[in-house]
DNA sequence: ACCTGAACACCGTTCAAGT
DNA sequence: ACCTGAACACCGTTCAAGT
């Protein structure tokens, strides 16, 4: 790893002044391309980001990027990384603090899911977009990805074993509860549902209820 | 409209022989076209489809199109607005059967829903990838896909009159349905779930299932 | 190390011209 | 009516060159 506060600190010497990793043109210019490319797909969709849109963004000229990405590709794949890790942060913690209450993660879950579609819907639209291929490229995609569905896969399987929740095969009931939701944020970005966020949100838990009691019932 | 064999019928007197709207170079190049174009869709995904491809596809120059479509756009929404007619077809048909054994319409629905997506993967991706914007520019894009939704919603009112199916808003169960459905689709034809077709199949029916008794159980 | 400008091979779209 | 070729304004990507 290099340092580039200590090598630019020769090179700049009104360095400081809270600006830690100013380079001579930009600060963190990889963190502001990520920055750019959000703020473009949120404002026009994630099918209408170029690289010289986001490098004019920031005055940036359209191969300045290459030096901190291998391609588009490799731009878009880290907005999505960025996505999973906190996707995969937001359902942990949605978990954790549903079991310190005592409460039951499932809604928590359902919530959480649908709340970071909501708030964070460029990072969403880049994951699942199908603007991603070659999966395999970027590890750290996949690792996050299976992480948070590994939470859902998870929680269900002790739900299951503490007899909170209805029989069933745990993968079978993780990826009907991940279909839901995937179905219910992404036909809710995409305006399909006319629905307000707040309404989104009800209807996801109203959804996770659901499929909760039909789980109680099956013979 | 015009009528094509009269006027083509001074001009080439080789016609006929079974070929009734051959043009001197096609026969029929619009519905060629959106052929081409389902056949790129499959082999590559919607995202690599490129005009010139669909052109040189047919040995016909990358301008051709422009006689039958205003645009790409056009020839996109043609091809999603053919998938959303065949998709309320489908639906519609399954309702029917599944009335005429008196037998329970959801699984039937659901079923259908996914046979559909599995077997017409081209279309459901370009009707659902979001590569379609102004959807307000092509009525019976948005007639076919209300007329789909709206299978739905009707059938679950009626159910729900005939008290074979528990309470609820049926617009909030509806789309809570679609989600589930839609979600299962698009996961699986992305091959984010590692499932064989008769393995969603047999999800897409145990997703229906559990929504169904879960409606029945609720206060 | 970081950034640029010119160049290349692609795109969708327009338009005058051919049959 | 139907199709073409040239032209235009865009892409992503590469590369030699500048600081």
């Amino acid at each position: 790893m290099s340092t580039p506060e200590g090598i630019l600190g020769g090179m700049n010497r009104k360095q400081g002044a809270g600006q830690r990793k100013r380079a001579y043109h930009h600060g963190d210019l990889e963190r502001s391309l990520v920055d750019a490319a959000l703020t473009t797909i949120r404002e026009e969709g994630v099918q209408a980001l170029t690289l010289r849109g986001v490098g004019s963004r920031l005055g940036v000229s359209r191969t300045a990027l290459y030096r901190h990405f291998d391609d588009k590709q490799a731009l878009l794949a880290r907005v999505a990384a960025e996505g999973f890790k906190r996707f995969h942060e937001a359902l942990a913690t949605a978990v954790a603090r549903a079991a310190a209450k005592r409460a039951n993660p499932m809604p928590a879950m359902a919530a959480a899911y649908m709340r970071f579609a909501l708030s964070n819907p460029s990072h969403y639209q880049t994951m699942f977009s199908g603007v991603l291929t070659d999966w395999g490229r970027y590890p750290d995609l996949v690792h996050h990805a299976e992480g948070a569905f590994n939470v859902l896969l998870d929680t269900i399987r002790s739900e299951q074993q503490e007899k909170r929740m209805g029989p069933g095969n745990p993968l079978d009931l993780a990826e009907i509860t991940w279909a839901l939701s995937h179905g219910l944020a992404t036909l809710g970005l995409a305006r399909q549902l006319r629905r307000t966020p707040a309404q989104l949100q009800d209807l996801a838990l109203m959804g996770c209820t659901i499929l909760e009691h039909g789980l109680r019932r099956r013979s």
